[in-house]
DNA sequence: TTGCCGCTTGACACAGTGTAAACTCCACCC
DNA sequence: GGGTGGAGTTTACACTGTGTCAAGCGGCAA
């Protein structure tokens, strides 16, 4: 794929993942990503000719050392539709402060790189399929509102659960990770689920 | 406030306003803006020394020119709370296509640029107001769910009507502006309004 | 020994923001 | 008429960060 010792390759990108973790806020430049890989910044230009594609290689770095697919793979098991519902909220939820750091990075480049907008697009496309799959087996079970055509479901489900709403909600409004979580959980049945019993 | 003819200093308001509003995913630097007022660079930097004070200073002239202080004042007025959190969603729904431009702009700025930041987290403070106004409101009415704390609603109801929220559902769903207003105003009182007689 | 691979060093182009200084134009005021 | 100051213009430049280019260097393998 690219030249270059895989060592190397994978000096930076474990860089690039932490520093991008740990900067809260900060710019990370490539050559703070070298300097911390212990290598020249025109090293990390023969791994990763562009910005973009760094911080599209360290998402799936991440998800390789995290096992995203299996997280999510895991919600795909639950027995009802409802019960679906939460898990994927739970797995999605509680991976997104894992790509955060990575995540602000790459949404900043959206604007201006078209390669970063696509990559991004893609990585939240692939949650859009998980919203999807979770709709429609709430609707397999007949559990879903009809207050919302399945694709508008989904839509409202995939923009609650954006990596945005969680930003908002867990740095600006102060709620805990548990808290998000939990009232994802709670917002998501109310939106979508019809007869859930629910009192007030 | 500043220097320079106020009438200059309007024309540039206005070219940095339409310019944002029609940048459809392009960046308008400070010379395309200086080139649509017909006036140099250097006297749009005698009149806004920063970046950061001409986005802000244009969603000012925005707001002035649109009137949004009338528009969110109506929805003050209406009889009981479920009406005013509906006349809150539709106001302000409505409100984002307008600032959208300059917010994106400002809201890119954000991450670098701590005036940006201040200035575009005052806005949005503003909102929430209006979310916590519309949740109180409903409360007294005793048509507070109590699935949430009010402080839990209005931190739901800010979120799902954050400029961001609207973006994901207008741009990336292909909503309708009135596709989207609907669909918050069922979405607010779904996940917020306790007995609403739902069925499904 | 030769040759390549992986990396380093150092220089540079480019864009965009922001600063600085000198100069023009005009209106106003004595 | 002559002086003064405000508003804007022109030109030039510093700075930051990305990305490119070219030469060089150490080690290893044929």
């Amino acid at each position: 794929m690219s030249s270059g010792n895989p060592e190397t390759r994978a000096r930076i990108l474990d860089a690039a993942w932490h520093l991008l973790e740990a900067a809260d806020g900060r710019e990370v430049r490539m050559g703070d990503i070298a300097k911390r890989a212990g290598v020249s910044r025109q090293a990390v230009y023969l791994h990763f000719p562009k910005r973009a594609e760094l911080l599209i290689a360290t998402t799936r770095h991440i998800d390789r050392a995290k096992g995203v697919d299996a997280r999510l793979a895991a919600s795909r098991n639950a027995g009802s539709g409802v019960e679906r519902l939460d898990a994927f909220v739970e797995a999605w939820g509680n991976y997104i402060p894992e790509i955060h750091g990575v995540g602000r990075a790459l949404m900043a480049m959206r604007e201006h790189d078209p390669d970063a907008k696509t990559a991004w697009d893609d990585r939240m496309q692939a949650v859009r399929q998980g919203c999807e799959a979770a709709i429609r087996a709430l609707a397999a079970d007949g559990d879903l509102t009809d207050a919302f055509s399945p694709a508008e479901a989904t839509d409202l489900l995939w923009t609650m659960l954006s990596v945005r709403a969680w930003e908002a909600l867990r740095t600006d409004c102060g709620w805990s990770q548990r808290a998000y979580v939990d009232g994802m959980k709670a917002a998501a049945r109310r939106l979508l689920v019809a007869r859930d019993g629910r009192s007030g």
